[in-house]
Order: structure tokens, then C-alpha cells, then sequence
RNA sequence: GAGAGCAUAGCUCAGUCGGUAGAGCAACGCCCUUUUAAGGCGUGGGUCCUGGGUUCGAGUCCCAGUGCUCUCACCA
């Protein structure tokens, strides 16, 4: 600890009542005198969580009071509500479990003691002593004994406080306080508190599920020379000794085929890679990807992985096969999900037959015909141009749980193409809630076909497309020695939690998300 | 990147036609020994986002900037 930082509590009793800080590090202050420094504290040893002696003091009602005198609870939180009266004082004392009242008496702790809890401010951390009781309001209640402060809070926390009906008043709600500083958001929130255990859930479940089904978990650089496997801007960076520029990866594609070429027949990696893109509810520039390959699998077993992997992370996350989508219940257990291929999910929801998008030029004038309310200069080609339509016209229909199928080869460079139709490549795309929770392919194993796919995608770079595939020479080479057929899979993970919590914004379901500076960050 | 809106006490928000800056909660003081959005009486607390401009006078009107939100465009 510095020296300036050892003045600031006599800085505060000069001023006592300057502010709040002021109050608080004077209290502080009065606490060291009196050899009770919160901050001396390290170690804390509960007997009960918050929540737990709700259950217990229920449980020991029964008890005659002596015995039930004589029990010792010891639980430890943050103090979120505080109620003097008189000679007693109510206070809560929270933690992750929850809360619990906690009681005391001037006449059993003493008035020096008794003064110090009510200076006890809402923020600070204490641990308290006591057996349980239940009031004559009913609440199970714990009849503290000894206590004494454990952390103090030097800023008061925007704690609201809860009315009968669980209406939260005050608290923080302002979107740009609770994402730029979550750990206010975190401890006044609880919903906040909800959608990360959640989230969580959400990542620790599929891992559970392909573990179990025999997945190997993987790691693979984020930094790269080339950043491929995604149609994406990379962000760039720079290596200091070796003097060479970086790219941060948009996908973990290419890394984990070559680890199928090398004879891991099934293996995932959950991931952050980054997109140097625009920000939205739906889009941040760093985000979680899942991606699994599985040696011998074609796009049918990868339909009903999904299918059993997305029922089992909900069953575990939510606690049934279904979730709350608006004022929908949607049922995920409903399988086989419903297959649509995309030309045909635009014939129906955009009225445009397929017969009509067999050329660009009919393309445009088809969509000139409905009015489509997109920008139909900046589509260069037909491919890109369906999918457009896809996205505008079909995917806002996909509440329902829908494997879209059949995508048009020149936006699949990584995918095989179809047998019988080589304008289609072998690829889906998972819909739920009209969100797209995953994107799969027939992955393309015959180098030859690769080079080319990747040379007309370096040729739409050369056309201005800043987003089109680059040529991988190393990723073509490997797979000259030898790729088995395989199916893959792609997931991002935070709108996969997006929709299973109900989040509004994806802001919600990642912890930090990217903000610009504020002026209290720049120093 | 474009358009619209927002920015006032620690938090949630009022602020009329341009005329001394307001409330609830939180804080501080007093009263109250089973309260609970505890209550009662009293007190303190402001870079009205920043910088210019108009005006006798700006939280309010004008211009520029910053941040956030929403919609659109690109992306998952």
C-alpha cells in the first residue's frame, strides 16, 4: 500500500462530512483504532450459507426454545438492507445462496458493540453469530450473538430494496452502468446474477455432452498469420520480436481439421475469436464459438447430434425440454426437428420460386418484383443473393426449431457440394426462435476442390469482397495427405444463451462486452 | 457507417414560458427492544456529460464534441 493511500482516512476526519466516501473512510478510520480492522480479515469459516438457515431456522421452530438458543449459526455476506430500531437493528446479509435476516439486541451485544453494527454500512461485508429464530411477522430470522465486520465498502452500491410483490425499487438499471461496470450490475440484479449461472450452464453442459460422447477438447492459436475457416474481417496485431503482423482468428475451422487429418476422429474446441464487425444486441467483436468435427460422419449425424445435444444443454439448463421464447413455449424434445431446404423456405415465405433464381439476372428482377426492402447493388452473387433472401424473408418465420438446408455452394467454400445438384452445397443451419444457433457442413475432404473453392474466393477478395476466404496454402497441403469424410459444426455460444435465457440483447449473456472508452477510463 | 432519442445528487427520476436546483431511496443527527420498500422529526449532499454561442440571465435555446440506447446497413 502506498503512502497516499495510508493519509486518506485522516484526510477524511478532517473533512468528516464532506461526502460519503469521507463518512465511510472515517468509520473505517474508528474501526483500526478500535483494533477491528475489516481489512485484517482473511478467513471465514460458515457453518451456513445465507439461504441455508431460511431452511434450518424452519426446521429448529420446533425445538424448545433453550435448546435452539444454544445452537451457533456462522454465515458471512454483504449487508444489501439494514432496519434500526431502537435498542435492536434488522439487517440482511446476503450472499450467492441468498439472504437472511439477521437480529440484534443492544442488551446482548453491549452498546459499544451494538453502535458499531448500526455504523455498519450497506455494502460492507460482515460475519455474524447466532441461532435461528423465526419473528412474529415470520420470518426465519437468525438472533445474532457476535459479529464483527469483514470487508468494508468504501462507495455505496446501487442497492435497491424488495417490496412484498419481489418489485425491485432503486437498484441500477441504466444498460450502460450495468455493462461497463457488471459488478455493480452483478451484486444489485439479481437477473443479472441468473443469466451468467445460466450461461455458464449452458457451456459446462455441452461439454458434458461431448465429453461423454466421446469428443476430444482441444486448444488452437488464436493468433494466426492467416485468419481463415469464416467469411470475416480479421482484427490485426503485431509480434515485437519476430517483427511479423498477426492476425486474432475468426474461426477454429482449419486447426481442427488438420487435427482430423491427423487421425482425432472427433474433437471440439470452445473458444473466443473475433470479428473486426459492427456491434448490436446480436453482434460483439469477441465471442464464443464451438466447433466439432467428427471423422465418418456426414450432415445426418450431425442433425441428430444437434438435435440431442441442444435437448440435453436445455434439460440441463432450464430444467425441461422447453423454454420460454416471448409468450411461446417451445419444445425441443419434438425431434426430428423440421428440415427445410432454403429455396424452398423462400418460395414460401417470400413468394419467390426457385425456378426464378437460377441466374442473377432473374434473381434481381424477382426481387424487384416483391420490393424486397434490401440493398440489391451491394449483392455481387446469387448465392449471396439467396441467402439474402433467406435471411429477410424466411429465418424472422423460424420460431420452431429448423434445419435449413441446401445454402448455395459459392457461400460454402469449406463444404461439400451436393451430388446431385453441384449449385447446393452439403451444409445446414440450425433456427430456433428465429435466431441461427449453428451451421454445419458435409465437410469438403478432396484437396483439389479446395484449391479452387478458395481461388474463387480469393477472386471475390480481388472484386472488393473484404470479407471473402483467403487462399491457405498450408491448409491445402494438408489436406493432400489425406482427410476422411467428416461432418462439422459450428456454435455461437452466446446466442445459443441468448435464447435459452430470453436475454434481450447478447450484451446480457456476455459478461464484459466491448465499450468504447469513457472518460474515466482514459488517465 | 447512417438516422432518431437520451445524458440533472451515490441510485431511480421530476424540472412548466429562459428567472435562486427538486422528490423518493441511500447518507448524517435524534426518537423507537420482533422490524421488513419499517416509521416519525431534522440535516447535509450538484462540473445539470464536455466546450463554445445567444441573452441582463441558460439545466432549459443554438452550434460542436463525447458516451449510451434504439432502428437500419455488414456480420454469427
Amino acid at each position: 500500500m502506498s503512502q497516499e493511500e495510508h493519509t486518506e482516512p485522516d484526510l477524511a476526519l478532517q473533512h468528516p462530512e464532506s461526502d460519503a466516501r469521507a463518512q465511510r473512510l472515517r468509520k473505517l478510520a474508528d474501526l483500526r483504532t478500535a483494533n477491528r480492522d475489516p481489512f485484517s480479515v482473511e478467513r471465514v469459516e460458515r457453518s451456513h450459507r445465507a439461504a441455508d438457515i431460511t431452511n434450518s431456522a424452519a426446521a429448529h421452530w420446533a425445538m424448545p426454545d433453550a435448546d435452539r438458543s444454544a445452537l451457533r449459526f456462522v454465515t458471512a455476506g454483504r449487508i444489501t438492507a439494514h432496519r434500526l430500531k431502537g435498542k435492536v437493528v434488522f439487517a440482511d446479509i446476503s450472499d450467492e445462496s441468498g439472504r437472511i435476516q439477521v437480529y440484534v439486541r443492544r442488551d446482548d451485544v453491549g452498546e459499544d458493540l451494538f453502535n458499531e453494527f448500526c455504523a455498519y454500512d450497506l455494502g460492507d461485508y460482515a460475519e455474524v453469530t447466532g441461532y435461528p429464530f423465526i419473528t412474529r411477522t415470520g420470518e426465519p430470522t437468525l438472533h445474532v450473538v457476535d459479529f464483527h465486520l469483514i470487508s468494508k465498502a468504501l462507495r455505496s452500491a446501487p442497492i435497491g430494496k424488495t417490496d412484498d410483490e419481489g418489485v425491485v425499487h432503486g437498484g441500477l438499471s441504466d444498460l450502460e452502468m450495468r455493462y461497463r461496470y457488471r459488478h455493480l450490475d452483478l451484486l444489485a440484479n439479481q437477473p443479472a446474477r441468473d443469466v451468467l449461472i445460466k450461461r455458464c450452464k449452458v457451456v459446462s453442459a455441452m461439454r458434458r455432452f461431448l465429453d461423454d460422447a466421446g469428443f476430444l477438447d482441444v486448444e488452437t492459436p488464436v493468433l494466426q498469420v492467416e485468419a481463415g475457416g469464416a467469411a470475416a474481417r480479421p482484427f490485426l496485431t503485431h509480434h515485437n520480436a519476430l517483427n511479423y503482423d498477426l492476425k486474432l482468428r475468426i474461426s477454429l475451422e482449419l486447426f481442427l481439421k488438420r487435427l482430423i487429418i491427423g487421425g482425432i476422429e472427433k474433437v471440439y474446441e470452445i473458444g473466443r475469436v473475433f470479428r473486426n464487425e459492427g456491434v448490436s444486441t446480436r453482434h460483439n467483436p469477441e465471442f464464443t464459438l464451438m466447433e466439432l468435427y467428427q471423422a465418418y460422419a456426414n450432415l445426418e449425424d450431425i442433425m441428430d447430434l444437434v438435435e440431442k445435444m441442444y435437448l440435453f444443454i436445455c434439460q440441463q439448463v432450464n430444467g425441461s425440454s422447453t423454454f420460454q421464447f416471448g409468450d411461446k413455449s417451445i419444445d425441443l424434445s419434438l425431434c426430428p426437428w423440421r428440415r427445410l431446404p432454403m429455396l424452398e423456405g423462400i418460395r414460401q415465405y417470400a413468394g419467390i420460386d426457385p425456378d426464378e433464381l437460377r441466374t442473377m439476372e432473374m434473381a434481381v428482377a424477382a426481387c424487384k418484383r416483391i420490393n424486397v426492402s434490401f440493398n440489391l447493388e451491394t449483392e455481387t452473387t446469387l448465392g449471396g443473393l439467396i441467402e439474402k433472401l433467406h435471411e429477410q424473408y424466411t429465418q424472422p418465420n423460424l420460431i420452431e426449431p429448423t434445419f435449413i438446408t441446401d445454402f448455395p455452394v459459392e457461400t460454402s467454400p469449406l463444404a461439400k457440394r451436393r451430388q446431385d445438384n453441384s449449385n447446393l452445397a452439403r451444409r445446414f443451419e440450425i433456427y430456433i426462435a428465429c435466431q441461427e444457433l449453428g451451421n454445419a457442413f458435409s465437410e469438403l475432404n478432396d484437396p483439389l476442390e479446395q484449391r479452387l473453392r478458395f481461388e474463387e474466393q480469393v477472386q471475390q477478395r480481388a472484386a472488393g469482397d473484404a470479407e471473402a476466404h483467403p487462399m491457405d496454402e498450408d491448409f491445402v497441403e494438408a489436406m493432400e495427405y489425406g482427410m476422411p469424410p467428416t461432418g462439422g459444426l459450428g456454435v455461437g455460444l452466446d446466442r445459443l444463451a441468448l435464447v435459452l435465457t430470453g436475454a434481450d440483447s447478447i450484451r446480457d449473456v456476455i459478461l464484459f462486452p466491448l465499450m468504447r472508452p469513457n472518460r474515466r477510463s482514459i488517465t
